[in-house]
DNA sequence: GGCCAGGCTAGCA
DNA sequence: TGCTAGCATGGC
């Protein structure tokens, strides 16, 4: 089954796909030729792959979403709103541009990344394993971890003459032990936080859909109420998970750096610092969260 | 070898 | 309320 989607313009999927500002992860497939982006979705009683195929151009930007036929009208609007939400096709981005063009030192990065969204988490559960396991460590070897934690759960699905890796539930990683992590160099810490907080979820005493009907305050109260999750960890789940607008992780390091960079500061702003700068940003900060942490990569 | 990395907790004043 | 040591590992 194909269906097509429309995103508002300005769209840059392959842009999107060469720098995924999530963190890199093996359960995701890309294929810059083809322009394509496939990936396992977990649903409520199967788990089912999907490809998501960038077409048109920037300014008319058009994508295909395939998945299985033998779906159910309702699996397919859960996998079509899942995708929706995963690239922010609905986000119109010219008033951002519009706020942050004022300034004239953001005009350079925001001329390279016109277009750019990031991809966001397909699944809360997922985002959140992956924002614990982010914390402290450089992206790299985060990334590491992740994978390691994906092999441990050893699910896989048959997709296009191989395998395609799936990641775990929050039932297989609260069955683990401590040790199982630690075996695969996650702290002692570390290896607690995530499976305490699978544990949590398992349990019901924290409904992850529910969160979709609280404000930002609400989620960042409830969930820094978990032992391991923190203000910096709730902030970059309500970006890369649920995809909020207006979201300022002001006491990460990068943004830090990069904020330093841009605004040719002497010494790396604090956390205060950077929510005062970032004042100027709103309802956009979470955007322009994402385009400074992409001024860290590479060339930019 | 030493410092750093897309932090958090517990303990202390 | 605010500050800091300790955590633990890999990357550079």
């Amino acid at each position: 089954m194909v269906e097509y989607l429309v995103p508002a313009a300005p769209f840059d999927f392959q842009r999107m796909l060469q720098r995924p500002l999530s963190r890199p992860s093996k359960v995701t497939v890309i294929d810059l030729e083809a322009a394509s982006y496939t990936r396992a979705l977990r649903l409520k009683a199967k788990v089912v792959p999907i490809t998501v195929s960038g077409g048109g151009t920037v300014d008319v930007p058009v994508l295909s979403l395939s998945y299985p036929d033998d779906l159910s009208e309702q699996e397919r609007v859960e996998i079509r709103n899942r995708t929706r939400r995963m690239f922010s096709i609905e986000q119109d981005l010219t008033d951002f541009y519009a706020t942050m063009s004022q300034d004239p030192r953001w005009a350079s990065l925001i001329e390279r990344q016109y277009g750019l969204r990031p991809i966001q988490d397909i699944n809360l559960f997922e985002s959140m394993v992956k924002v614990i396991i982010g914390q402290q460590l450089n992206v790299q070897f985060a990334a590491t971890l992740v994978e390691r934690l994906v092999d441990l759960g050893e699910e896989t699905m048959n997709w296009n003459n191989g395998f395609l890796p799936v990641f775990p539930s929050a039932e297989q990683v609260a069955s683990w032990s401590y040790e199982q992590l630690r075996a695969q160099s996650f702290s002692q810490r570390k290896a607690e936080y995530v499976i305490d907080f699978a544990r949590t979820i398992v349990s019901g005493k924290i409904d992850l859909e529910r969160l979709w009907h609280m404000s930002d305050q609400q989620i960042l109260e409830e969930l820094t109420a978990l032992r391991g999750i923190g203000r910096w960890t709730v902030e970059c789940f309500l970006l890369f998970g649920m995809g909020k607008p207006d979201v300022l992780p002001a006491a990460d390091i990068g943004v830090q750096n990069a904020v330093q960079k841009l605004y040719g500061l002497s010494q790396r702003p604090k956390e205060d610092k950077v929510r005062q700068l970032a004042e100027a940003w709103a309802p956009w900060r979470s955007y322009a969260t994402y385009y400074l942490w992409q001024s860290l990569i590479g060339d930019n």
